[in-house]
DNA sequence: GCACAGCGCACC
DNA sequence: AAACGGTGCGCTGTGC
């Protein structure tokens, strides 16, 4: 057994390597007398977890501890270390990660203990730390990664010190920061302190963030509710979404022929790197057209509507040979490089992520992101063999949400009457339908007439006209949002219905009634993925999108399947329906898009 | 040679 | 008085 101690804000913690079987029976002993409470986290060679099967993924160390003490478990050793790790999984009660969810795709896919046992004792600090505030760093946060919190909560200097133990070793072993985790040796000092430290910091941690949470959102349930939650996404990350490779080689291909065909013509137009900035500036200039537009920053400005309103072969070549290499890297390349031996893609979900805690979906399926306007794309994932897709989404969810909280008469009229509440907007505006709908959407956004302006291209006038309309037409939303914004100016907080807090920037106060909405919506899908779950439905899931949820639901019972969760998903609140429209498809995604396309 | 900021673009 | 909210990712160019 090696030991490395090291300090923690003057006081030294120790952490144990295990290195061999003698070394066991101090781990076993440890692992007993705190087998109340243990944290615990996994070294591996990626995160590409599904390929633990194909031996291209493993598990390395497996490092368990408190807030004082850690043992470091040499896992890739064999079998009698991997038992070793088994054996305290199941024997702790109460186990901490942080971002615990990777740790039990590891657990279940190199160890054999399945999510169902371990899920149900798990605390992520990562949810914790979500609770008391979910701000970025870049926001002013302490943001929600173990570094940025140890920084935050325990200690700025640690922090960099174990963050920049693993660079040292990278540069040491001179290799990408990325690829180091594979080729490191196993009895590598920095890389067993960064190991041994972390299960401490999450230890640590834990004991830090749990009396922060809110009292309301504690009362509310809220914890067990996001980890019940994070359960089921991890669930559905397990499950998988069946590619079409077939199809997205050939598109892949397909796109790849038609961005060098259009880098071509845009290289004898003088740009020779369609995806720099700065040579499109150059070329457009050297041609004498102006550029007006500026990025935040405050540079030239060249994106799609620029481009498009300079009607020459250079700008349409520009504009093809971007959009086919997007297309390409993007959906079908990323979804091809993640697949799992049997043709699966594993989307990484975040369940509880943003500000307003709505989840973000990354990795081989960015599902948030896929286009949406045409079938294209989405043709490349589907159902499983004999299933079909369904896509059931919620109709006008922020708007719903936002008339049922405030309580307006006029909105939630609409709703109930099933009126086009787009056209009310407008004829109390004396606008045009499409003025007043991109005002109903903006003001939910925080947004004033320019903005409408910009996104709509209404005039300003109309989009004046619209906002002023707007607000004396719902003088319930009216009072909710100043509601809000008093509670955000007076204490730097909103609380949301769920008993969520969520922090408002002090120069941002308008965003609180958008913070609300948003927020609100989260969690009304979270909780219909939390009652489909009770209800079994959770392997049917592929992904949640928002205000949508896709199912692969078995041809011959699709109707019936559709039917029964869309009716589970639909939630009355404060008196108004939330209403489920689910769509059947045939196999792929992409069919459901056609299908309705067809229908208008 | 790598990390990071900035940009542009895909979505709700 | 007015105020556009929330994301992830591929690429370039810059700075270390």
């Amino acid at each position: 057994m090696r030991v490395i101690d090291h300090p923690i804000q003057g006081q030294l913690v120790r952490i144990h390597i295990v290195e061999a079987e003698d070394d066991l029976p101090d781990y076993e002993s440890f692992v007993l007398a705190n087998q109340d409470l243990l944290a615990h986290d996994s070294e591996t060679t990626g995160l590409d977890w599904w390929n633990a099967g194909i031996g291209t993924f493993r598990a390395r160390l497996w490092q368990f501890g408190n807030a004082h003490e850690s043992f470091v478990v040499p896992v890739e050793k064999g079998h009698v270390f991997r038992n070793a790790v088994r054996w305290a999984l199941r024997t702790t009660r109460r186990l901490i990660a942080h971002n615990g969810t990777f740790d039990l795709h590891v657990a279940e896919v190199c160890l054999g203990l399945p999510m169902e046992e371990l899920a149900p004792k798990s605390w992520d600090t990562k949810l914790f730390a979500h609770l008391c505030d979910p701000r970025p760093v870049k926001e002013q946060g302490p943001g929600l990664r173990l570094e940025e919190l140890t920084k935050h909560y325990i200690c700025p200097t640690l922090a960099d010190a174990v963050k920049g133990s693993m660079a040292a070793v990278a540069k040491e072993l001179k290799v990408k920061k990325d690829d180091v985790w594979p080729i490191v040796p196993i009895d590598h000092y920095g890389f067993n302190l960064y190991a041994g430290m972390d299960p401490i910091l999450a230890f640590r941690l834990f004991e830090m963030l749990k009396p922060k949470i809110p009292v309301r959102s504690r009362k509310a349930g809220l914890i067990s509710w996001e980890h019940r939650l994070a359960h089921i996404t991890a669930k559905i990350e397990r499950r998988g979404y069946l590619l079409d490779s077939a199809y997205a080689q050939a598109k892949s291909a397909e796109l790849r022929e038609q961005q060098l065909k259009w880098e071509e013509v845009a290289r004898q137009e003088g740009v020779d790197n369609v995806n720099s900035t700065a040579q499109i500036i150059a070329a457009l200039h050297e041609r004498g057209i102006k550029l007006t537009k500026k990025t935040k920053k405050g540079n030239l400005s060249v994106d799609d509507d620029v481009l498009s309103a300079v009607d020459i072969p250079l700008t349409k070549a520009i504009i093809h040979a971007k959009k086919a290499m997007k297309w390409r890297a993007t959906w079908f390349d990323r979804a091809l490089r993640g697949r799992d031996s049997e043709g699966r893609v594993h989307a990484s979900i975040n369940s509880c992520q943003a500000r307003s805690a709505r989840m973000t979906i990354s990795g081989a399926v960015p599902a948030q992101t896929l286009p949406a306007g045409d079938s294209y794309v989405r043709h490349c994932f589907l159902a499983d063999p004999g299933h079909v897709t369904v896509s059931s989404d919620y109709g006008n969810m922020e708007l719903r949400v936002l008339a049922a909280f405030s309580g307006d008469p006029t909105m939630l009229d609409a709703f109930r009457r099933g009126l086009d509440l787009h056209q009310i907007t407008a004829d109390a505006a004396g606008v045009d339908r499409k003025a007043g709908k991109g005002t109903n959407f903006t003001v939910c956004f925080g947004g004033g007439w320019k903005a409408i302006v910009e996104q709509y291209g209404v005039s300003e006038n109309e989009a004046k006209k619209a906002v002023k309309a707007f607000w004396e037409t719902y003088p319930g939303v009216k009072r909710l949002a100043d509601r809000l914004q008093r509670e955000a100016r007076r204490t730097g907080y909103i609380y949301t219905g769920t008993g969520r807090r969520i922090p408002v920037d002090r120069n941002r106060i308008y965003a609180a009634l958008n913070y609300f909405i948003q927020s609100t919506s989260r969690d009304i899908t979270a909780r219909a993925l939390i009652e489909l779950d009770r209800h079994g439905y959770t392997e049917y899931v592929r992904l949640p999108i928002h205000d949508e949820l896709v199912f692969s639901f078995p041809e011959d019972r699709a109707v019936e399947l559709a039917d029964e969760t869309a009716r589970i998903m639909e939630m009355t609140v404060r008196g108004l329906l939330i209403p489920v429209d689910a769509e059947i498809g045939a196999q792929s995604w992409g069919s459901v898009l056609d299908l309705e396309a067809s229908k208008h």
